[in-house]
DNA sequence: GGCAAGTAGTTGTACACGCAACTATATCAG
DNA sequence: CTGATATAGTTGCGTGTACAACTACTTGCC
C-alpha cells in the first residue's frame, strides 16, 4: 500500500515533468515566489515550501537564476538573509506552464475522482501529517 | 493537495529509514526477495518492484551484495539473466528490521484512520494506478 | 546456418540531493 | 562594548539515481 502510494506520486511528478520542459522542482519553487507578497521569498521559507534541504535549495535557486526565472536580492532587515525574487522571465515561465501541469494533474488525478471522494482523501490525508511531521519535522505547512 | 502527499511520502520515509539501520531501499528489495519463490529475482522484475531504473537496481544489488544481504546468481534457462538471491543474513536482517518497519508503519499511518477509512483509501488509491502508469511506463512486465 | 532485431544486465557520466563544516550576521548576557 | 550563542545561507564532499551507450545473449526471419 505504501509502495502504491509512492509509485503513483513518481510516475505523476514524471510525468508532469516530462510535459513542460521545467523540472517539477523548479516549478515548485516559482509557484510558491509567485504566491509570496512582492514575488520574492526569503531562502529559509523556500526551502521548507519545496521540501528541500538549505542546500539543496541554494543550488535550486541558483540553477534558475542561471535561466533567469529568479534573482538573488539582498534582504534590508536582516544582512545575513537572502530573497529569491521572481523575474519577468519567471513569471512569464510560470504562466506558461502552469495551464500544463494543471491539466495533467487533472487528467492523472482528479479525474479519477467524484468531488466527494476528493474531499475524502483530502480529509483522511490531512490526518496523517502531525504523525508524519513528528517524524520529519518540517517547519512550514501549505 | 498533491505536495501534502508528497510531504507524507518522504517524512515516513525518512523516518523508517532512521529507525533501523537499512536504508528503505534495502529493505524494499529484501522484501521483493524473499517473497518471491526459491527467495530469488530477476534483475528486471525487482527493478519494477522497487521502482528504480535498471542500472539504479544494478548498483543497490551490488552495495547490499557488498554487504553480504544477497547475492547474485546466473540464471540457468537464460544465459544473459541473473537473479538476485537472498542470503541468509539477508533473511537475518529482514527478519530483524521488518518489526521495527512494520510498527513505523503502524505508528506514523495505520493508526491514524479506522479499518474502513483504510479500506476506502486504498480503494480510492488503486483507481489512480492505471493512469500514472500509462504515464511512467516501466519497460518490464510483471 | 546466419544475420537482424529484441532483451537482460552493466558501465560511464552527469545531476540532484543531504550532511557537515564554514562564513557572516544577529541577538543576547555580562 | 565584548564575547557567547543562534540563525541564514553557501560550499565541499559523498551518495544515490537516471540516461545513454555498451556487451552478451536470445529469438525470429531468410
Amino acid at each position: 500500500m505504501l509502495r502504491v502510494h509512492a509509485q503513483l506520486t513518481k510516475a505523476l511528478d514524471a510525468n508532469l515533468e516530462a510535459v513542460h520542459g521545467l523540472p517539477l522542482s523548479h516549478y515548485d519553487v516559482l509557484v510558491q515566489v509567485s504566491n509570496a507578497p512582492d514575488q520574492r521569498m526569503r531562502m529559509c521559507e523556500l526551502a521548507d515550501g519545496v521540501l528541500l534541504s538549505r542546500s539543496g535549495l541554494t543550488r535550486l535557486v541558483d540553477r534558475m537564476a542561471k535561466d533567469g526565472l529568479l534573482e538573488r536580492c539582498a534582504c534590508e532587515d536582516d544582512a545575513r538573509g537572502s530573497f529569491a525574487c521572481l523575474t519577468p522571465a519567471g513569471r512569464a515561465r510560470l504562466d506558461e506552464a502552469r495551464p500544463t501541469h494543471l491539466s495533467a494533474v487533472r487528467e492523472l488525478f482528479l479525474q479519477t475522482f467524484t468531488d466527494d471522494e476528493l474531499a475524502q482523501l483530502a480529509g483522511l490525508w490531512q490526518r496523517v501529517l502531525p504523525a508524519s511531521a513528528a517524524a520529519g519535522d518540517c517547519g512550514c505547512d501549505s
